[in-house]
RNA sequence: CGGAGUGUAGCGCAGCCUGGUAGCGCACCUGCUUCGGGAGCAGGGGGUCGCAGGUUCAAAUCCUGCCACUCCGACCA
């Protein structure tokens, strides 16, 4: 993409509403323009990293079995009159009326449609497990919505929900959800750690926030140092097997939130030496509500004796949209955004530092063209602008990979390769720069 | 929803107290000179001063009401 082609609106100041870095920096780049209190509009830059990141979620759902949907944003009141949960909601529901004098809702989550979707085609147990998911837009009025994406009222959101015969198999399905989303989060360059979280009137033990480490996230963390090192299962893991070795090593370390930390526990449980207090974001939660929304709703299946019951269920969400901004909490510098390699919205910037300059522009046209040629999404600033003007906006940005084309370089047959994460810089041939980025950037 | 605050050009702000031609920096447009880490000079465009009412010869400025947005707290992917 040429940038005199492109539409990036960046700020040299910051909006002053923006308080948070992730904030601030989202608005600079020009991933977002605020509508409403929580209301954003996505700029390219910003639709580009949304839609990595539901890429990766996509990925790493579909290979643990659970198969996508779409749900619409609208759902008529009736739905959640039959699970008890229009008149519970309150006043973050946002109500509206069709022309007809219908009750609807913009959905805060999809627990009643599913189910009804579920009961309308599903009635034996040989159809099980099932988890079905999707990719949508939700709302919830928010009293208080803050921090840009992080905590918007309008929000783009995984959720996914499975059904079973049992209270097993639903553990079962749960530990799939569990391992998918260490996956996720470990693909998108975020150390997230599994909390025990509320579990509400079902009870037990399953229910877990999947919180980012960031020093600047929102709620207090306390945890064992190891599960910072913990392994993470590759793309090999098998989701037929038994996934409970992977879990059990991750669930047997103490990790709780400030509003459930048990500082006696933390004390009695954790040397001295191990113990973590740090801060963190919440991406994703995962629980098993069992007969809830089945009970009410009459989601029932035949089991092998030809009895019906109500069929065991579990949701397990990801803030897609919140990610955007909890990666960059996790990895920016006073530059601006450092984007993890998997979610960049370029791979590699490519500055021509003197447009109209005919051995510059070859040379910058050429390196452009073959990076293209080889799948590399390539930003290539060909803007008459000054180089420190480039320099910034690109590290506002936060590519990986910057290759700095100017006359002087090019005099030799060099250009220079910058790496945004570390600042390391190599002045390298045209050719080894090309074949540095297709090896580095992947095609 | 309780507390605090802010609305003046795309962004950051001054002007308001003490009423009298709506300003500054960045960004934008034109020209020239520049060009390896946010260039210089000259010229230029862009405003229902959040909205509505009131006071006044005259309101960005004073008064009243409303709206929007932000921050702190309680709640949440």
């Amino acid at each position: 993409m040429r940038l005199s082609r492109y539409f990036l609106p960046t700020l040299r100041e910051t909006p002053k509403e923006a308080e948070i870095v992730s904030h601030r920096l989202m608005l600079r780049a020009g991933l977002i323009r605020q509508q409403a209190a929580g209301i954003y509009s996505w700029l390219p830059i910003g639709r580009r990293v949304l839609a990595n990141i539901e890429r990766i979620v996509r990925e790493e759902q579909n290979r643990a079995g659970a198969i996508e949907i779409l749900m619409p944003t609208i759902q008529p009141a009736d739905l959640w009159r039959e699970s008890g949960r229009y008149d519970d909601y309150g006043k973050e529901m946002l109500r509206i009326k069709d022309r007809h004098e219908r009750d609807m809702l913009y959905g805060p989550t999809n627990e009643e449609m599913v189910t009804e979707i579920f009961r309308a085609y599903v009635g034996s147990y040989r159809a099980l497990p099932l988890n079905l998911y999707h990719i949508q837009w939700k709302f919830r009025d928010e009293v208080r919505p803050r921090f840009g994406v992080m905590r918007g009222r309008e929000f783009l959101m995984k959720d996914a929900y499975s059904f079973d015969i049992d209270e097993a198999a639903a553990r079962i399905a749960y530990n799939k959800m569990f391992v998918a989303y260490l996956r996720t989060f470990t693909r998108m360059g975020l150390t997230a750690i599994p909390m025990r979280a509320e579990t509400g009137p079902i009870g037990g033990d399953l229910s877990h926030e999947f919180l980012v480490l960031a020093e600047t996230g929102e709620s207090g963390v306390y945890c064992h140092r190891d599960l910072l090192g913990m392994p993470v299962p590759g793309e090999d893991v098998d989701y037929q097997g038994d996934l409970t070795p992977i879990i059990a090593p991750w669930t047997s370390l103490y990790a709780a939130t400030e509003d459930v930390h048990d500082a006696e526990r933390f004390a009695r449980e954790v040397p001295e030496e191990k113990r973590l207090h740090t801060r963190g974001i919440e991406v994703g939660q995962i629980f098993y509500f069992g007969t809830k929304y089945s009970v009410p709703m009459k989601a029932m299946v035949a089991g092998p004796d030809g009895v019906e019951r109500p069929i065991h269920g579990g949701s397990y969400g990801i803030g897609v949209s919140r990610l955007v901004g909890a990666i960059i909490e996790a990895s920016h510098d006073d530059a601006g955004i450092v984007w993890p390699d998997s979610v960049a919205p370029f791979a590699v910037g490519l500055i021509n530092l003197k447009p109209g300059d005919a051995p510059t522009d070859a040379a910058a046209e050429g390196i452009y063209e073959r990076l293209t040629n080889a799948g590399i999404e390539v930003l290539y600033d060909d803007l008459d602008n000054r180089a420190g003007a480039k320099f910034a906006t690109l590290d506002l940005i936060g590519l990986p990979w910057q290759v700095i084309v100017g006359p002087k370089g090019i005099a030799s047959g060099e250009v220079e390769v910058k790496r945004r994460a570390t600042g390391e810089r190599e002045t390298l041939s045209i050719d080894g720069a090309v074949n540095r980025l297709v090896a580095g950037a992947g095609g």
